[in-house]
DNA sequence: CTGTGTGTTATATGATTGGTATAACAAGGG
DNA sequence: CCCTTGTTATACCAATCATATAACACACAG
C-alpha cells in the first residue's frame, strides 16, 4: 500500500488522497472488503491532520466507495450503480474531449487514449 | 452567443465561464478569429464582476486558446499543441476511467459514450 | 471494569481562494 | 479629446483548506 502526496500540488490535499484511493481500487490494489488504515494511522504515515484524511474518506463514502465502520475503520466496498456511474462519466467526459476538439483531437485519437489507458490498468 | 452561468453550481464562476466558451469553440459556435464580449460588456451580460471574466479570459489565454488586445478585445486564437493536448487530456482520461473501473464500466461502454458524445458535437 | 482504538462531532485559527468593488493607468481608434 | 480596450492595484467579505485540540459513543481485548 503506497498513497503519493504531493505537497506542492495546486490540488487540495483531500482531493489527491481521494484519487489515490481511486486508482488504487481501480488497479485492484485494493479490493472489496480490504480495510483501509484508521484516520489517524494513514494521517500518521504520510504526515497531515487527521481531518484531512477524515474528509476523503467521507466523499469517497459519499461516492460509494467505502464503508465506514466503528468496529472495524474504513472498508472497501464499493456500491455498483452503473447507470449513475455511467452519466456522470458522460458529463466529465464531455469537458474534456470540448478541450480536445478546440485542438483538434480526433475520435480516433481518443479511442487510442482510451485504449492505452485500459492496457495500463490491466 | 448564449453563455449559461449557474448561480448555485459549487464550481467558481470564472471556471462556468472558461467551460461555456471551450464548448463554444468545440461547437464551432465561436471561431478563429471572433472577437468575445470586452470584460467590461460581458460581465455586464451575465451579471458579474469585471475581474471575473477577466480571469476567466486570462485562463483561456493561458490555455492558448484565446488572445487578448487592446485594440480588439478578446479574440479567439488557438494554439495548437497536439502533443501537449494529448498529454493533458490523457492524464484527465486516467482518473474518469478508473473511477469507471470502480464501478465497473467497461472500455467497450467508455468507447461508446466517447462516439455519442462526438456525435453530439457535429 | 478498564484501557485502547474506532469513527464522529465541535470549535478555533491561519492561509488561501473566489467574488465583488472602486480606482487608476497606458494605449489604440473615432 | 473622448471613449473603450486590457491591465494592475487595493480593499473587503465569504468560503474553503488544513491544522489543532478536544470530547463523545461505541467496540473489543485484557
Amino acid at each position: 500500500m503506497q498513497i503519493e502526496i504531493d505537497f506542492n500540488s495546486d490540488e487540495a490535499l483531500y482531493i489527491q488522497l481521494c484519487n489515490q484511493i481511486i486508482y488504487g481500487i481501480a488497479t485492484r490494489q485494493f479490493r472489496e472488503g480490504d480495510s483501509l488504515p484508521s484516520v489517524r494511522q494513514l494521517a500518521e504515515m504520510i504526515g497531515i491532520n487527521m481531518h484531512t484524511v477524515n474528509k476523503a474518506y467521507a466523499v469517497l463514502r459519499q461516492e460509494g466507495l467505502l464503508r465506514l465502520d466503528r468496529r472495524a475503520g474504513a472498508v472497501i466496498a464499493v456500491d455498483i450503480d452503473k447507470l449513475k456511474a455511467l452519466d456522470e462519466m458522460k458529463d466529465q467526459l464531455r469537458l474534456i474531449i470540448a478541450r480536445g476538439l478546440c485542438k483538434g483531437v480526433s475520435k480516433e485519437e481518443v479511442h487510442r487514449l482510451v485504449d492505452q489507458i485500459f492496457s495500463d490498468y490491466e
